[in-house]
RNA sequence: GGAGUGGUAGUUCAGCUGGUUAGAAUAUCGGCCUGUCACGCCGGGGGUCGCGGGUUCGAAUCCCGUCCACUCCGCCA
C-alpha cells in the first residue's frame, strides 16, 4: 500500500486505511485519549490513539512535537459533537492502527505555529522554519512559477543552456566574488554578476532563443530585496527586436499570473517613458497602483522672492514640484514632522506644506508656513495646477531634480500605503526610452545607464560620440507595483558602435581589448541583431507571495552581513589551502 | 561609509524617571481530566538582562565603546 499525503486524506477515503509520513505538529492528552496533528507539505491530519488499543496507545505516550512517524490508520468521521467546520479537517480524523517512530526530535527551538520569531533564529534553524506550512507554500508557489515559465518557453522553442560560473572579472557593475585559481597564481575568477556576454556569445553561435534559470552574484551591501546570489531569468534572442520582446514576455507573464495565481494582469502591459515615470512620479519604476502624481511647478518659481523656490527654478539642473494628499490637512504635526524626516534620508533639506482648508477665502483659507513668500497669483496657480480641494494638502519639493525626485516620489508611495490609497492589486508597466548615459558629475564622466552592450537609438558611431547625452537606449524593463521586475534591451551587434560605447565610458581601447576584446572579436564573425532581458526571479515570487523580503522566498538566505547563520559561513580556511591558492594573509596590523 | 529600530527565560515580550529574590504568556517537564483541535486545571524547572568598560553605596535601567539582527541612504553597469 501506497504511503499518502496528509493532505490527500479527505472524506473520499472514509472507512479506507491509509499510511502517512510526517512530523508531530502537535500532540494533545484528553481524557485518556491523544490526538496527534501530523504534518507534511500537503497538509495536516489528525490522528487519534484510543486507549482501547494498549500497546499502540502506551507507544504514543512517548511521542513529542516534531517527531517523525510513520502512521497505519483508518480513515473515520469524528463522532458527534466533535466536528469544527473550520477546520479543513474537521470532519474527518484517523484511528492509528500501526505506528513506527522514525525518528524523535528534541524540543524546537522555536514554535511552529509563532509566524513572528526573530528571523535570525529561524535561519540558524532553517530546515524547521521550512516546514512551517507559510514557507512550504512560498517554496511551493516558487517551484510551479518555475515550472510554468519553462513550459512557455519550452514551447516558444527557447533552449535551456548552462553558462560558466567560474568566469572573469568585469570592469563595471557590481563588486564581484572572486574566487582565486590554484593553476594560475595571483589570478581569480569571478563568479558572474549576470551571464550577460555568454548569452550573447550563445546567439552568435546560432542558439537564436536562449534561456536559464540561473544564479547571479554580485558583492555589494544587501537589502530586504537584494541577496549577494539571486536567481534570474536570463533570455536572450536572435532577430527579434524591442516590441517582439516584450510582447512575448508580457504574455509569459500573463499566462504564468494566470496559471499561478488566476490573475488577469493587463492586454497589453502599458508603457510609460522614462521621462514621463521621472516627471510624473519622481521614479523610473513606479507602483501605478498608487494614485497620486507630482505635478512641476518648476516655471512657476523663477522669479519668487523665495530662495528655497527660486534658486532650483532657476538652476537646470533643479525642479520644484508639488505632491497633493486628498484629505492630507487632516494630518497632525507629528505625522508632517515624520515625512520630513523621511525625505530627509532621500536629501531632502525640508518638506514644505500647504494645508487647504477653504479655497474660496483665497490665502485666507490656506494654512502655511511658506505661504507669505509666495505671491498671490502663484498661490492661485499651484492651487489650479494640482487641482486641490478643500481639505487638500500639499506638499512641496525644490532641489536638484534628483532630490525632488527621489524625495517626493518616495513620498508618494509611503502616503499611498500610510493613508491605504491603493488601487488595484497588480498594476506592471514597461518603462522604455531610457537615456543612453548618465553624467557622473564625482567622477567626471559617462555612465551606461543599463550596461554597455545596450544599442543606442543612434545609427551612427559618430551620433553617439559627438551627443552622447542625447542618445536614448533601446531598452525596457518591466516594472510591477514599484519593483524592477526585469529589465533588458537590444544589444549591440557592430563593432564600430560597441567601440563608440566604450570610448564614451571612458573605457580605453587597451582595457576593452583586456576585457571584452573576446567578445568585440565575436562581433567580427557575424554576430545576429539580437535582444534580451533578465527577471528576477526571487523579487517576482515576493511579490506573488505576498512577502515582505526575498529572504522568505529563498531557502537559504544570507543575513545583512552576507552570512549564513546555518552554516556560519564565510569562515576561515586552513593554511595548507590558503598556500595551495598561492595565498598569504596580511598580518593583523595591531594599532 | 551613514541614519534609524531592536537585543531580557527555548520563543514572543513587559520591566528602563537606578533600589528586595528580574516578571508574563507560550514552550518544556510532572500530576489530574473519557473527544481535544489556541483544550482546561494544579505544580516544577528554566536568565552571562548581547559583550566590554565607566558613573554610583547600588545598573537590565544612566554614559561610552563594541558586536549581532532588521529597515533605509550611499552602493547595486
Amino acid at each position: 500500500m501506497r504511503t499518502h499525503y496528509c493532505g490527500e486524506v479527505t472524506r473520499e477515503n472514509l472507512d479506507q486505511e491509509v499510511t502517512l509520513c510526517g512530523w508531530v505538529n502537535r500532540r494533545r492528552d484528553h481524557g485518556g485519549v491523544i490526538f496527534v496533528d501530523l504534518r507534511d507539505r500537503t497538509g495536516l491530519v489528525q490522528v487519534v490513539f484510543d486507549p482501547d488499543r494498549a500497546q499502540i496507545f502506551s507507544q504514543a505516550e512517548h511521542i513529542r512535537n516534531e517527531y517523525v512517524l510513520q502512521v497505519t490508520a483508518k480513515v473515520r468521521a469524528r463522532p458527534e459533537g466533535t466536528v469544527n467546520p473550520e477546520l479543513s479537517t474537521g470532519e474527518i480524523e484517523v484511528l492509528a492502527t500501526e505506528l513506527t517512530v522514525l525518528n524523535e526530535s528534541e524540543t524546537p527551538p522555536f514554535q511552529l505555529d509563532d509566524d513572528d520569531v526573530n528571523e535570525e533564529s529561524r535561519l540558524r534553524y532553517r530546515y524547521v522554519d521550512l516546514r512551517r506550512p507559510i514557507m512550504q507554500e512560498r517554496m511551493q508557489m516558487r517551484v510551479k512559477v518555475v515550472q510554468v515559465l519553462r513550459a512557455y518557453l519550452d514551447q516558444n522553442g527557447f533552449l535551456d543552456i548552462e553558462t560558466p560560473m567560474l568566469t572573469k572579472a568585469t570592469p563595471e557593475g557590481a563588486r564581484d566574488y572572486l574566487v582565486p585559481s590554484r593553476t594560475q597564481p595571483g589570478s581569480f575568477f569571478a563568479l558572474p554578476q549576470s551571464p550577460q556576454i555568454f548569452k550573447q556569445l550563445l546567439m552568435m553561435s546560432g542558439m537564436d532563443r536562449y534561456y536559464q534559470i540561473v544564479r547571479c552574484f554580485r558583492d555589494e551591501d544587501l537589502r530586504a530585496d537584494r541577496q549577494p546570489e539571486f536567481t534570474q531569468l536570463d533570455i536572450e534572442t536572435s532577430f527579434m527586436d524591442e516590441e517582439q520582446i516584450m510582447v512575448m514576455m508580457e504574455g509569459m507573464m500573463r499566462d504564468m499570473f494566470k496559471t499561478v495565481l488566476n490573475v488577469d494582469l493587463p492586454n497589453p502591459f502599458p508603457r510609460m517613458p522614462y521621462a514621463e515615470a521621472m516627471h510624473r512620479y519622481g521614479s523610473d519604476k513606479p507602483d501605478l497602483r498608487v494614485p497620486l502624481e507630482l505635478v512641476d511647478i518648476t516655471d512657476l518659481m523663477g522669479a519668487v522672492e523665495f530662495k528655497v523656490f527660486s534658486g532650483p527654478a532657476n538652476d537646470d539642473k533643479g525642479r520644484v514640484a508639488v505632491l497633493r494628499l486628498p484629505n492630507g490637512s487632516e494630518l497632525t504635526r507629528k505625522e508632517i514632522d515624520d515625512y520630513t524626516k523621511y525625505v530627509s534620508n532621500y536629501g531632502a533639506k525640508g518638506l514644505a506644506y500647504i494645508k487647504c482648508n477653504d479655497i474660496a477665502q483665497g490665502r485666507e483659507g490656506l494654512q502655511s508656513p511658506i505661504l507669505k513668500f509666495l505671491p498671490d497669483d502663484v498661490v492661485e496657480k499651484i492651487i489650479q495646477r494640482t487641482e486641490a480641494s478643500n481639505g487638500d494638502l500639499l506638499f512641496f519639493g525644490a532641489d536638484k531634480a534628483t532630490v525632488v525626485n527621489d524625495a517626493l516620489g518616495a513620498l508618494r508611495v509611503k502616503l499611498g500605503t500610510d493613508k491605504n490609497l491603493l488601487t488595484g492589486e497588480w498594476k506592471p508597466l514597461w518603462v522604455v526610452d531610457f537615456p543612453m548615459f548618465e553624467w557622473d558629475e564625482k567622477d567626471n564622466r559617462w555612465n551606461a545607464l543599463h550596461h554597455p552592450f545596450t544599442s543606442p537609438n543612434f545609427e551612427s558611431a559618430q551620433q553617439l560620440l559627438d551627443n552622447p547625452g542625447e542618445s536614448l537606449s533601446r531598452a525596457y524593463d518591466m516594472v510591477l507595483n514599484g519593483t524592477e521586475l526585469g529589465g533588458g534591451s537590444v544589444r549591440i551587434h557592430k563593432q564600430d558602435i560597441q567601440k563608440a560605447v566604450f570610448e564614451v565610458l571612458a573605457i580605453s581601447e587597451q582595457e576593452a581589448e583586456n576585457k571584452f576584446g573576446f567578445l568585440l572579436k565575436a562581433l567580427k564573425y557575424g554576430c545576429p541583431p539580437h535582444a534580451g532581458i533578465a527577471f528576477g526571479l526571487d523579487r517576482l515570487i515576493m511579490l506573488m507571495t505576498g512577502s515582505d523580503s526575498i529572504r522568505d522566498v529563498m531557502a537559504f538566505p544570507k543575513t545583512q552581513t552576507a552570512t549564513c547563520p546555518l552554516t556560519d559561513a564565510p569562515a576561515e580556511v586552513s593554511e595548507h589551502q590558503l598556500k595551495e591558492l598561492n595565498i598569504r594573509l596580511r598580518a593583523k596590523v595591531t594599532e
